[in-house]
RNA sequence: GCGCCCGUAGCUCAGCUGGAUAGAGCACCCGCCUUCUAAGCGGACGGUCACUGGUUCGAAUCCAGUCGGGCGCACCA
């Protein structure tokens, strides 16, 4: 979300899709679990957690029974073949998922132009099969349609090859099991098929975690070979671990759900609230809190470099003091409250400029390399680069604020001083709106 | 086995298309609220940038190797 504001700022046109992941074999797991474990209460109360715990058990599951895998499978491959009962059910988790899901990005301030998922390309599939088979990109292999390397590269640089203990062997990109079932490789096949010819896409940017590099690498050569051509990326970005350094993820452990994450960050917000403004009351306390807490938490994550990985903290997601957004979003507060004491109305434009301690030459010249930092950005997809300047800017303010008295202050100081005032807090306010955090007037 | 990523202060992390005394937050210590909100400011403390070589006038940054960790490697996504 970050980067697609950064990259409509600096004029691309952009179209934001999330691409969800509604037609997979994990779908088999979740029919299958729908029909033999399902809670009909516990759908009702909470349906994604409740999805998110049959689809566990299932995996669990499979890993005591071998037969069971083989259902999940056929349950995917009747699925994709149009069956009524599959279908249907398919269609409530995806209804129930969607709802849930954009529940949470309300929350975040996170807009999408489109929700395509795997499932829309379902119809291109058996064609662009055919169409990779009759130019020869694809062949069969053990009943599989399968991608192949040509040999043009190194086999350590060639995503087709992989090193075994016993040498140089294939390593193909499958597009069609031999069941007949359509995989991941082909549904982005078809995507990119679909945003070149629908869309013009000429870029095309993944953010995908990084364990996925090698599929990405197969994707864009596969493309290029098929004649689909354009800047495409795979910005991956690092996992979250849990406490003992292993990945979390959604099909096992014991992990913590954004959605407490966000609501514990609120209640924290809203604890130092009352504590810090008492003045502040009822709904408008509440805002803040939102905004604040959730501020919190996307700038934690957005000032880390995307490639680290990191073991979750809740000191570390929720914290307010320090290198966070509430520090940032304290500092355009301070600089809003400092013009609601004005007597009278104040116009930057009218203000002569007067640079003379040491503290505002600094915090000026930081503002003036605004407009250097964002193309830096997306040299090679880093928000956090901008999470650092803002951080930065607003440790100039700090420093300055407390040096130069600004409404106690002598003309034309007084109205330089402003001036200066008025641009950083505009700057913090776009530079914070980039990384998608909002700022409040008070807190 | 092979590929990708990582190893920087007690902790968590920036910095890595080479450039001056390696930065920040947290923690700890010392100061600062009768003065624009102390979610703040000033200062102190703290580092053989994993190790060994190489390239270079100059390396945390580039290259090679070693050690340690994470991830990935045909019918999952």
């Amino acid at each position: 979300d970050s980067l697609a504001r950064i990259a409509r700022f600096l004029g691309f046109h952009v179209i934001a899709d999330n691409h969800i992941g509604d037609w997979g074999t994990q779908f088999g797991m979740i029919l299958h679990g729908w029909k033999t474990k399902l809670n009909a209460a516990a759908l009702e109360a909470d349906p994604i957690s409740e999805l998110v715990r049959i689809y566990r058990e299932v995996n669990a599951d499979i890993k005591t029974d071998d037969t069971l895998l083989e259902t999940c499978k056929a349950e995917l491959v009747k699925l994709q073949a149009g069956d009524a009962e599959n279908l249907a059910i398919w269609q409530q988790c995806i209804d129930v998922s969607k709802r849930g899901l954009q529940k949470i990005y309300d929350r975040l301030e996170v807009k999408f132009d489109h929700w395509l998922g795997e499932s829309y390309y379902n119809d291109r599939l058996p064609g662009l099969v055919d169409e990779f088979l009759e130019k020869g990109i694809a062949r069969e292999s053990n009943g599989a349609v399968c991608i192949f390397t040509e040999g043009a590269k190194k086999p350590e640089e060639d995503p087709f090859m992989v090193h075994r203990e016993d040498g140089w062997n294939d390593n193909p990109a499958i597009i069609r099991k031999a069941d007949g079932g359509f995989l991941y490789a082909t549904t982005d096949l078809a995507t990119i098929q679909f945003r070149i010819d629908e869309w013009k896409a000429d870029h095309i940017w993944y953010v995908v975690g990084v364990p996925q590099q090698l599929h990405f690498r197969q994707l864009f050569e596969a493309a290029a070979r098929w004649g689909k051509t354009g800047d495409f990326k795979h910005i991956g970005f690092g996992s979250i671990l849990g406490d003992d350094r292993k990945l979390m993820k959604t099909r096992s452990g014991d992990n913590v759900g954004l959605i407490e994450v966000l609501a514990e960050a609120v209640e924290r917000a809203a604890a130092t609230i009352a504590e810090k403004n008492p003045d502040l009351q009822g709904e408008e306390a509440a805002q803040i809190a939102e905004i604040v807490g959730i501020g919190a938490v996307k700038f934690a994550e957005l000032s880390q470099n995307r490639l680290t990985d990191y073991v979750f903290s809740w000191d570390r997601m929720l914290a307010l003091q320090g290198d966070t957004a509430p520090y940032l979003q304290y500092s355009h507060v301070r600089i809003r409250s400092i013009f609601r004491k004005l007597d009278a109305p104040f116009d930057p434009a009218t203000a002569e400029i007067h640079l003379n301690e040491e503290a505002e030459i600094h915090l000026a010249r930081l503002l003036a390399r605004f407009g250097e930092v964002l193309p830096t950005i997306l040299e090679d997809f880093r928000p956090n680069l901008l999470a650092n300047y803002v951080l930065e800017l607003a440790r100039a303010f700090h420093s300055y604020f407390e040096a130069c008295p600004v409404l106690k202050a002598e003309e034309p100081i007084r109205s330089s001083r402003l001036a200066l005032c008025d641009l950083t807090s505009r700057t913090l306010k776009q530079g914070l709106y980039l990384l998608g955090i909002a700022v409040p007037d008070r807190m």
